[in-house]
DNA sequence: CATGAATGAGTCTTCATTCAT
DNA sequence: GATGAATGAAGACTCATTCAT
């Protein structure tokens, strides 16, 4: 969409440890105040308030509302991103199987850690410089997955990008209704079966035949 | 989220010629100013002015802001379920990959229809009732889903409910990148080959036993 | 001074009776709040509240303060300047000590008819774009001076630009002296023939030596 | 104008030479950011630290932003006064032409020594106590010139008062011409001969018949 | 003495909504 | 029914000033 967008960088980095806890608490802050009153009724004024701080404080970190929550959606989605890559790393050359089953689970639980979170800013990925943070991250969390998938034993891919586009993004759809019908924890679990069915079931069809010893790729030495 | 709601209904049906088009100017009117400015730029005057009537107008069919928002959304999301309804209705008592494939093909094709709303559209999702129209709309295309998937000729389904959600919900999030991406032509078409097989994929491995006069399908091994 | 400035004009041309009284409401009532708190504490919501409307209707015929303390600027030094110009037209050809005692005495009298407004906006003269809303200004009144000391009956200058600069801006500083000390009726008369005398005594010296019967200069025809 | 004055006194006397050096540092940087941001963009922060110093450290010297905006007008603009009665004690008994002649160019002179403090200066005088402070160095200045004229060896005038007051006044309107014009070198020498001839002129016909040991004047006629 | 983070009152400005014409 | 001027509550943001370190 085509908005021109203003400076979104902090103003200031907290160095010290009173700066840091503030930011931390404007940031824990902002997330209550979306969940609670939504997004058209968030105010910098609120969220500072409700962190223990005066408006002009939150200023002095923020240039203005829409770095805070550029900042606080980009903080969040970077949380979830490290996790699903830690969890990543951790299979490398393992079968399709095992790596489906890892991601899907890595993003469920690092979405449903804090579920606050994930549910307050849907509404800001819509908005401002939320696509941009939402497309980065993606494309990092894409970028993560292809590599894995690169090293798996038993399977090559011809068109890894597309796939672990798909993979990617084709989560937070399902996650969402999760999270909207009340996060039910029966259907959570369902869920996350189905998830990881689908994903393996899907990443299988496009495997082209391994040999039967399948060297990892990647990382393989002559 | 927890946020109290006004009304949202139109204030008045309109049955004149008259009305309706202005209506309809004011549908085509938000999604385009919504589109060019953002959901956060967006004004009624705004709105109005574009489609050539004045605030008070518009205010003459909608109560208020919201409830203009909510029902352009909620026509949006109409026109989209009932494209996809009718696609599915087509293919009752069919394989389960026609029918992946036809729910898949109809849903992207109401969705890129018209892109702009499709963008446009995306902010107003997360915010006010968004996340309840929304709600209701994609029920009724699982319901859709779920009762065509309950008639195919080649398979059964245990849990046709989680099936179905999953499916209703999964297309969205590619959906959104292929969007955010600009829409790339041969993208498109590629994600759209991808989508048709995870669905495919996915549906087959939930299917039980199905009775004796079952065709074996295409992958299937002897 | 090297500042940006931003829109100055006029949001919407008044063309109603009511907007046009609102609008004439908001000038004298910006004037009066000017002169009673001062630039500093000069609010557009003061201003507005003064005029008898809201911020709302101020906002709908200035696009923002420095326009509208631009606009009432402009139409303050307007109004003197065209009293200035109309009072010299009537002496065109006239001697030179005729135009001198118009000249100054059309400034004056444009000056103290309102009082108010002249000690009110010297400080606005000072911020914002009014600088360039005084050199516009002055520049005009010095061209129509320029242009009835050419017609002169018994002068002829060499170097009229100069001349007339130093006359239209030599009489503000006096003014506002006068304007400081109370406006003293006694002093204010005191200072205009005295004024008078200084532009006089100033032209004579750089009059060249006219010509016995000396025709006009600008109009005549040879 | 009837505006209320809070205390405006330095707080405190800079009696170390770090003091009286950070002091002088403010009142520079104080004229820089008033030159390049204007008066209403200038804040005690901005000041401080473009000399060098914190905003806390300003407020030791100086008990608000009116106090600091009137100490560097008066300081200004006492340096000039200053100047010019240096100049006219060494005159003092010269016939009126040399006092024209030195009067003029030592304002000028002083004003043009810095040209950026006397264009900054320009918005503060019409704002503050600005009325108050550049009312009093008139004043100091019209006193020096009172006295000098009264000494002058080739007249005697019977209103003294007022011919200073105008004198000292006039030239301060075709001065800010002058600057704002981007104080051109050839315009500005030619707007001091104009301006020598002015005060001279005035002067001359404000002159009484002098005692005895008068000498004729040169552009008198016998 | 210097510092500069914190404060929050005070401004400007927008915009949903109403209602007299 | 249509209009759009008027309203004023609400919110983003600034900045003079203080005070703990």
């Amino acid at each position: 969409m085509p908005h021109p967008k203003p400076t979104l960088k902090p103003r200031k980095t907290p160095v010290q440890a009173r700066s840091a806890s503030t930011v931390d608490a404007i940031y824990a802050a902002s997330i209550q105040v979306l969940h609670e009153v939504g997004l058209e009724r968030f105010t910098t004024t609120r969220a500072a308030e409700r962190a223990g701080a005066s408006v002009g404080t939150l200023y002095q970190y923020f240039p203005n509302k829409s770095a805070l929550l550029a900042a606080v959606l980009e903080r969040h989605l970077t949380t979830v991103v490290e996790a699903v890559e830690a969890a990543l790393v951790g299979v490398r050359g393992q079968p399709v199987a095992v790596i489906a089953n890892t991601f899907v689970n890595a993003y469920l639980d690092a979405k449903l850690r804090d579920v606050t979170a994930s549910m307050a800013l849907y509404a800001v990925a819509g908005e401002d410089g939320g696509a941009e943070i939402v497309g980065r991250l993606t494309q990092r969390g894409q970028l993560a997955l292809c590599e894995v998938l690169a090293t798996a034993r038993d399977a090559q891919f011809d068109n890894l990008r597309m796939v672990s586009l798909v993979l990617v993004t084709a989560l937070s759809g399902p996650l969402q209704a999760l999270l909207a019908s009340g996060s039910n924890l029966a259907m959570a679990d369902s869920l996350r079966r189905h998830l990881v069915v689908m994903v393996d079931a899907y990443l299988l069809r496009f495997t082209l035949p391994a040999p039967a010893f399948k060297k990892p790729r990647k990382l393989s030495k002559p």
